[in-house]
DNA sequence: TTAATGACAATCG
DNA sequence: CCGATTGCCATTA
């Protein structure tokens, strides 16, 4: 555990369904620090287990692809996420569609 | 404790 | 719309 603040965000993470994205601002007002984005997408790049944290569904405010540690770059994030079934428009994610709402849960 | 670093975000020209 | 600038935060050396 490198740190609660981290773990939290990891935790976020995961609970993102398939074919929905967030974006590093909303992580961090979920995790308790509004304004914390950027230390959130430190938190992103230092996960390596992609596997059990889909760190590549997390994007900028504008659904603009900021970076992705994993395969790819960013390109290879924009790939998983289309395959997942995130909307795109041009090169950014429609977050109009493509934003989890925690509170849309069922 | 201070300074530096980033997968951010809002503002400005 | 795009690029540059400034502010912010947690972590690390």
């Amino acid at each position: 555990m490198k740190s609660v603040f981290y773990e939290q965000i990891y935790e976020i993470t995961r609970r993102i369904p398939v074919g929905k994205v967030v974006t590093y601002k909303q992580l961090a007002q979920m995790a308790g620090r509004p304004g914390a984005a950027r230390a959130v997408g430190m938190c992103m790049r230092l996960n390596d287990d992609i596997p059990t944290t889909p760190c590549h569904r997390v994007v900028g405010s504008t659904g603009a692809l900021v970076g992705y540690a994993g395969q790819g770059g960013v390109l290879g994030k924009r790939a998983l996420l289309q395959s997942e079934g995130v909307v795109f428009r041009k090169h950014k994610v429609d977050l109009a569609v493509s934003r989890w709402k925690p509170e849309a849960l069922p």
